[in-house]
DNA sequence: TATTAGTCTTTATAAAATATCATAAATGAA
DNA sequence: TTCATTTATGATATTTTATAAAGACTAATA
Protein backbone atom coordinates (compact mmCIF):
# COMPACT_ATOMS: atom_id res chain seq x y z
CA UNK A 1 0.00 0.00 0.00
CA UNK A 2 1.73 3.10 -1.16
CA UNK A 3 -0.45 5.52 0.42
CA UNK A 4 0.43 4.39 3.70
CA UNK A 5 3.91 5.06 3.27
CA UNK A 6 2.98 8.61 2.22
CA UNK A 7 0.84 9.11 5.35
CA UNK A 8 4.52 8.23 7.19
CA UNK A 9 6.49 10.20 5.35
CA UNK A 10 3.86 13.30 5.24
CA UNK A 11 3.49 12.42 9.60
CA UNK A 12 7.38 12.48 9.86
CA UNK A 13 7.40 15.96 7.71
CA UNK A 14 4.73 17.22 9.91
CA UNK A 15 6.48 16.63 13.40
CA UNK A 16 9.74 17.80 12.31
CA UNK A 17 7.56 21.17 11.50
CA UNK A 18 5.83 21.37 15.11
CA UNK A 19 2.47 20.80 12.25
CA UNK A 20 -0.52 19.04 13.53
CA UNK A 21 -1.73 15.96 11.34
CA UNK A 22 -5.31 15.42 12.78
CA UNK A 23 -7.81 12.85 12.09
CA UNK A 24 -9.90 14.40 9.69
CA UNK A 25 -6.56 15.77 7.82
CA UNK A 26 -4.96 12.50 8.02
CA UNK A 27 -8.17 10.85 6.75
CA UNK A 28 -8.17 13.19 3.89
CA UNK A 29 -4.54 12.67 3.10
CA UNK A 30 -4.99 9.02 3.01
CA UNK A 31 -8.63 9.89 0.38
CA UNK A 32 -6.13 11.71 -1.83
CA UNK A 33 -3.40 9.43 -1.91
CA UNK A 34 -6.11 6.21 -2.97
CA UNK A 35 -7.02 8.57 -5.38
CA UNK A 36 -5.94 8.27 -8.67
CA UNK A 37 -5.06 12.12 -10.38
CA UNK A 38 -6.78 15.13 -9.36
CA UNK A 39 -9.84 15.12 -7.53
CA UNK A 40 -12.27 18.24 -6.83
CA UNK A 41 -12.98 18.75 -3.39
CA UNK A 42 -17.05 18.11 -3.88
CA UNK A 43 -15.78 14.34 -5.04
CA UNK A 44 -13.53 14.54 -2.42
CA UNK A 45 -15.89 15.47 0.35
CA UNK A 46 -18.21 12.40 -1.27
CA UNK A 47 -15.91 10.19 0.11
CA UNK A 48 -15.14 11.51 3.11
CA UNK A 49 -18.79 10.89 3.86
CA UNK A 50 -18.68 7.26 3.42
CA UNK A 51 -16.32 7.25 6.44
CA UNK A 52 -17.91 9.93 8.64
CA UNK A 53 -21.11 11.45 7.43
CA UNK A 54 -21.07 14.14 9.14
CA UNK A 55 -18.38 15.80 7.12
CA UNK A 56 -19.66 19.37 5.77
CA UNK A 57 -17.59 21.39 2.64
CA UNK A 58 -16.12 22.94 5.47
CA UNK A 59 -14.28 20.06 6.72
CA UNK A 60 -12.68 18.95 3.34
CA UNK A 61 -11.63 22.58 2.34
CA UNK A 62 -9.84 23.65 6.06
CA UNK A 63 -8.41 19.71 5.54
CA UNK A 64 -6.98 20.60 2.65
CA UNK A 65 -6.04 24.35 3.01
CA UNK A 66 -3.99 22.79 5.73
CA UNK A 67 -2.24 19.53 3.10
CA UNK A 68 -1.73 22.74 1.14
CA UNK A 69 0.49 24.73 3.49
CA UNK A 70 2.54 21.77 4.00
CA UNK A 71 3.02 21.08 0.57
CA UNK A 72 1.56 17.73 0.44
CA UNK A 73 -0.84 18.87 -2.16
CA UNK A 74 -1.72 21.52 -4.74
CA UNK A 75 -4.70 23.08 -5.77
CA UNK A 76 -5.69 23.35 -9.63
CA UNK A 77 -6.59 26.50 -10.28
CA UNK A 78 -8.07 25.88 -14.24
CA UNK A 79 -9.83 22.76 -13.08
CA UNK A 80 -10.82 23.30 -9.60
CA UNK A 81 -9.10 20.75 -8.48
CA UNK A 82 -6.61 18.86 -5.70
CA UNK A 83 -3.63 17.13 -6.21
CA UNK A 84 -1.78 14.97 -3.99
CA UNK A 85 2.21 16.16 -4.99
CA UNK A 86 4.62 13.38 -5.92
CA UNK A 87 7.69 15.12 -3.98
CA UNK A 88 6.55 16.78 -0.95
CA UNK A 89 9.85 16.79 1.05
CA UNK A 90 10.93 20.41 -0.02
CA UNK A 91 7.96 21.92 0.87
CA UNK A 92 7.68 25.05 -1.85
CA UNK A 93 8.88 24.33 -5.00
CA UNK A 94 7.63 25.70 -8.16
CA UNK A 95 4.57 23.71 -9.11
CA UNK A 96 4.06 23.19 -12.93
CA UNK A 97 1.63 20.78 -14.39
CA UNK A 98 0.47 19.10 -17.92
CA UNK A 99 -3.28 18.84 -18.07
CA UNK A 100 -4.91 16.30 -20.58
CA UNK A 101 -8.03 17.35 -21.34
CA UNK A 102 -9.15 14.43 -23.16
CA UNK A 103 -8.62 12.13 -20.31
CA UNK A 104 -8.44 14.05 -17.33
CA UNK A 105 -4.78 13.09 -16.10
CA UNK A 106 -2.16 15.54 -14.61
CA UNK A 107 1.35 15.06 -14.65
CA UNK A 108 3.74 17.15 -12.42
CA UNK A 109 6.98 18.05 -14.44
CA UNK A 110 9.60 20.26 -12.95
CA UNK A 111 11.82 22.50 -15.35
CA UNK A 112 14.16 25.08 -14.08
CA UNK A 113 14.98 26.86 -17.19
CA UNK A 114 10.60 27.40 -16.44
CA UNK A 115 11.01 28.87 -13.26
CA UNK A 116 14.02 31.08 -14.23
CA UNK A 117 12.39 32.50 -17.46
CA UNK A 118 9.29 33.39 -15.45
CA UNK A 119 11.56 34.93 -12.44
CA UNK A 120 13.63 36.85 -15.03
CA UNK A 121 10.23 38.28 -16.60
CA UNK A 122 9.37 39.36 -12.89
CA UNK A 123 12.70 40.89 -12.00
CA UNK A 124 12.73 42.93 -15.40
CA UNK A 125 9.08 44.22 -13.93
CA UNK A 126 10.53 44.93 -10.33
CA UNK A 127 8.12 42.31 -9.08
CA UNK A 128 8.46 39.47 -6.47
CA UNK A 129 7.00 35.83 -6.92
CA UNK A 130 5.56 34.16 -4.24
CA UNK A 131 3.43 31.78 -5.91
CA UNK A 132 3.12 30.23 -9.17
CA UNK A 133 1.16 28.87 -11.14
CA UNK A 134 1.88 26.93 -14.06
CA UNK A 135 -0.79 25.10 -16.30
CA UNK A 136 -0.21 23.45 -19.66
CA UNK A 137 -3.61 22.11 -21.01
CA UNK A 138 -3.49 19.51 -24.24
CA UNK A 139 -3.41 15.97 -24.98
CA UNK A 140 -1.26 13.51 -23.52
CA UNK A 141 0.72 10.88 -24.69
CA UNK A 142 -2.13 8.24 -24.32
CA UNK A 143 -4.69 10.15 -25.68
CA UNK B 1 -10.87 58.01 -24.75
CA UNK B 2 -8.75 55.45 -25.14
CA UNK B 3 -11.34 52.51 -24.62
CA UNK B 4 -13.15 53.64 -27.88
CA UNK B 5 -9.73 53.46 -30.04
CA UNK B 6 -9.51 49.95 -28.56
CA UNK B 7 -12.82 49.32 -29.58
CA UNK B 8 -12.49 50.45 -33.03
CA UNK B 9 -9.72 47.81 -33.19
CA UNK B 10 -11.99 45.21 -32.24
CA UNK B 11 -14.63 45.84 -34.27
CA UNK B 12 -11.78 45.59 -37.26
CA UNK B 13 -10.87 42.41 -36.28
CA UNK B 14 -14.04 41.04 -35.81
CA UNK B 15 -15.02 42.59 -39.17
CA UNK B 16 -11.93 40.28 -40.90
CA UNK B 17 -12.93 37.23 -38.88
CA UNK B 18 -16.34 37.40 -39.67
CA UNK B 19 -17.31 37.52 -36.11
CA UNK B 20 -20.25 39.36 -34.82
CA UNK B 21 -19.62 42.36 -32.16
CA UNK B 22 -22.89 42.50 -30.84
CA UNK B 23 -24.34 45.26 -28.90
CA UNK B 24 -24.22 43.69 -25.43
CA UNK B 25 -20.48 42.60 -26.62
CA UNK B 26 -19.48 45.73 -27.67
CA UNK B 27 -21.02 46.94 -24.11
CA UNK B 28 -19.29 44.59 -21.75
CA UNK B 29 -15.82 45.25 -24.33
CA UNK B 30 -16.29 48.79 -23.66
CA UNK B 31 -16.71 47.82 -19.71
CA UNK B 32 -13.51 46.15 -19.22
CA UNK B 33 -12.00 48.75 -21.61
CA UNK B 34 -13.19 51.27 -19.02
CA UNK B 35 -11.77 49.36 -15.95
CA UNK B 36 -8.61 49.57 -14.69
CA UNK B 37 -6.96 46.19 -14.52
CA UNK B 38 -8.54 42.82 -14.24
CA UNK B 39 -12.54 42.46 -12.77
CA UNK B 40 -14.63 39.89 -11.41
CA UNK B 41 -17.76 38.41 -13.55
CA UNK B 42 -20.62 39.64 -11.21
CA UNK B 43 -18.60 42.88 -10.47
CA UNK B 44 -19.16 43.43 -14.56
CA UNK B 45 -22.71 42.18 -14.24
CA UNK B 46 -23.33 45.39 -12.00
CA UNK B 47 -21.83 47.42 -14.15
CA UNK B 48 -23.75 46.24 -16.87
CA UNK B 49 -26.89 46.43 -15.21
CA UNK B 50 -26.49 50.43 -14.71
CA UNK B 51 -26.92 50.19 -18.40
CA UNK B 52 -29.11 47.47 -19.19
CA UNK B 53 -31.31 46.10 -15.68
CA UNK B 54 -32.38 43.18 -17.25
CA UNK B 55 -28.90 41.67 -17.56
CA UNK B 56 -28.12 38.51 -16.05
CA UNK B 57 -24.85 36.50 -15.08
CA UNK B 58 -25.77 34.48 -18.28
CA UNK B 59 -25.34 37.64 -20.16
CA UNK B 60 -22.29 38.60 -19.00
CA UNK B 61 -20.56 34.86 -19.13
CA UNK B 62 -21.36 34.61 -22.92
CA UNK B 63 -19.90 37.82 -23.67
CA UNK B 64 -17.09 36.94 -22.11
CA UNK B 65 -17.09 33.90 -23.98
CA UNK B 66 -17.06 35.61 -26.72
CA UNK B 67 -14.05 38.31 -26.11
CA UNK B 68 -12.28 35.12 -24.46
CA UNK B 69 -12.53 33.79 -28.39
CA UNK B 70 -11.55 36.56 -30.09
CA UNK B 71 -8.83 36.69 -28.11
CA UNK B 72 -9.88 40.90 -25.90
CA UNK B 73 -10.17 39.24 -22.86
CA UNK B 74 -8.01 36.81 -20.86
CA UNK B 75 -9.99 34.58 -17.53
CA UNK B 76 -7.43 34.85 -14.66
CA UNK B 77 -8.14 31.13 -13.34
CA UNK B 78 -6.10 31.98 -10.07
CA UNK B 79 -8.61 35.19 -9.36
CA UNK B 80 -11.76 34.17 -10.96
CA UNK B 81 -11.32 37.25 -12.97
CA UNK B 82 -10.98 38.70 -16.38
CA UNK B 83 -8.76 41.55 -18.00
CA UNK B 84 -8.59 43.03 -21.09
CA UNK B 85 -5.80 42.30 -23.61
CA UNK B 86 -3.24 44.93 -24.41
CA UNK B 87 -2.44 43.57 -27.70
CA UNK B 88 -5.47 41.61 -28.97
CA UNK B 89 -4.29 41.69 -32.36
CA UNK B 90 -2.40 38.72 -32.47
CA UNK B 91 -5.55 36.23 -30.97
CA UNK B 92 -3.90 33.11 -29.60
CA UNK B 93 -0.18 33.85 -28.14
CA UNK B 94 0.59 32.54 -24.75
CA UNK B 95 -1.12 34.57 -21.63
CA UNK B 96 1.48 35.16 -18.83
CA UNK B 97 0.51 37.43 -16.22
CA UNK B 98 2.14 38.59 -12.42
CA UNK B 99 -0.51 39.56 -10.19
CA UNK B 100 0.12 41.49 -7.05
CA UNK B 101 -1.75 39.99 -4.07
CA UNK B 102 -1.21 43.48 -2.58
CA UNK B 103 -2.88 45.91 -4.87
CA UNK B 104 -4.58 43.75 -7.23
CA UNK B 105 -2.51 45.04 -10.32
CA UNK B 106 -2.20 42.55 -13.03
CA UNK B 107 0.82 43.37 -15.51
CA UNK B 108 0.74 41.19 -18.64
CA UNK B 109 4.21 40.19 -19.77
CA UNK B 110 5.69 37.97 -23.43
CA UNK B 111 8.52 35.84 -22.47
CA UNK B 112 9.18 33.92 -25.42
CA UNK B 113 12.24 32.26 -22.73
CA UNK B 114 9.30 30.72 -20.55
CA UNK B 115 6.87 29.54 -23.35
CA UNK B 116 9.57 28.03 -24.93
CA UNK B 117 10.63 26.17 -21.60
CA UNK B 118 7.27 24.75 -21.24
CA UNK B 119 6.96 23.59 -24.63
CA UNK B 120 10.04 22.03 -24.20
CA UNK B 121 8.86 20.32 -20.90
CA UNK B 122 5.33 19.13 -22.46
CA UNK B 123 7.61 17.72 -25.69
CA UNK B 124 9.78 15.39 -23.38
CA UNK B 125 6.49 14.11 -21.46
CA UNK B 126 4.87 13.47 -25.79
CA UNK B 127 2.52 16.18 -24.17
CA UNK B 128 0.53 18.52 -26.88
CA UNK B 129 -0.02 21.92 -25.57
CA UNK B 130 -3.26 24.00 -26.67
CA UNK B 131 -3.50 26.42 -23.88
CA UNK B 132 -1.14 27.76 -20.72
CA UNK B 133 -2.37 29.11 -17.68
CA UNK B 134 0.71 31.11 -16.21
CA UNK B 135 -0.24 33.22 -13.26
CA UNK B 136 3.00 34.62 -11.13
CA UNK B 137 1.74 35.82 -7.63
CA UNK B 138 3.98 37.95 -5.38
CA UNK B 139 4.08 41.84 -4.91
CA UNK B 140 4.68 44.50 -7.68
CA UNK B 141 7.10 47.17 -7.73
CA UNK B 142 5.03 49.89 -6.47
CA UNK B 143 3.94 48.20 -3.17
C1' DT C 1 -38.92 34.73 -48.54
C1' DA C 2 -37.65 30.68 -46.44
C1' DT C 3 -33.75 28.77 -44.28
C1' DT C 4 -30.48 28.35 -41.00
C1' DA C 5 -27.09 29.39 -37.87
C1' DG C 6 -26.25 32.10 -34.31
C1' DT C 7 -27.64 35.03 -30.51
C1' DC C 8 -30.47 36.59 -26.69
C1' DT C 9 -33.79 36.30 -22.74
C1' DT C 10 -35.41 34.18 -18.82
C1' DT C 11 -35.67 31.05 -15.19
C1' DA C 12 -33.58 27.91 -12.60
C1' DT C 13 -29.95 25.43 -10.73
C1' DA C 14 -25.30 23.63 -10.10
C1' DA C 15 -20.68 23.97 -8.39
C1' DA C 16 -17.16 25.93 -5.57
C1' DA C 17 -15.87 28.28 -1.53
C1' DT C 18 -16.32 30.94 2.73
C1' DA C 19 -18.43 33.25 7.06
C1' DT C 20 -19.84 32.83 11.59
C1' DC C 21 -20.19 31.26 16.01
C1' DA C 22 -20.26 27.81 19.45
C1' DT C 23 -17.58 23.95 21.22
C1' DA C 24 -13.62 21.07 22.02
C1' DA C 25 -8.92 19.73 22.16
C1' DA C 26 -3.97 20.54 22.52
C1' DT C 27 -0.18 23.38 24.18
C1' DG C 28 2.44 26.14 27.13
C1' DA C 29 3.14 28.87 31.14
C1' DA C 30 2.41 29.66 36.14
C1' DT D 1 -1.86 20.44 37.92
C1' DT D 2 -4.50 24.21 36.60
C1' DC D 3 -5.47 27.96 33.96
C1' DA D 4 -5.09 30.64 29.86
C1' DT D 5 -4.17 30.71 25.09
C1' DT D 6 -4.09 29.00 20.75
C1' DT D 7 -5.57 25.89 17.41
C1' DA D 8 -8.87 22.88 15.49
C1' DT D 9 -13.59 21.18 14.75
C1' DG D 10 -18.70 21.07 14.15
C1' DA D 11 -22.80 22.97 12.44
C1' DT D 12 -25.55 26.12 9.93
C1' DA D 13 -26.02 29.27 6.55
C1' DT D 14 -24.71 31.98 2.89
C1' DT D 15 -21.88 33.83 -0.76
C1' DT D 16 -19.56 33.61 -5.01
C1' DT D 17 -18.87 31.75 -9.44
C1' DA D 18 -20.68 29.49 -13.37
C1' DT D 19 -23.78 26.77 -16.35
C1' DA D 20 -28.19 24.44 -18.19
C1' DA D 21 -32.29 24.41 -20.68
C1' DA D 22 -36.03 26.10 -23.49
C1' DG D 23 -37.96 29.03 -26.43
C1' DA D 24 -38.01 33.59 -28.96
C1' DC D 25 -35.66 36.50 -31.90
C1' DT D 26 -32.40 38.27 -35.53
C1' DA D 27 -29.19 38.67 -39.24
C1' DA D 28 -27.15 36.73 -43.25
C1' DT D 29 -27.65 34.23 -47.28
C1' DA D 30 -29.43 31.33 -50.65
Amino acid sequence: MESKKLLQLAHAACKERGARLTAVREQVFLLMAENEGAIGAYDLLDKLQKIDPSAKPATVYRALDFLAKQGFVHKIESINSFLLCDHFSDCHHPVQLLICDNCGSVEEIQSNNLDLALRAMADASGFTINHQVVEAHGKCQNC
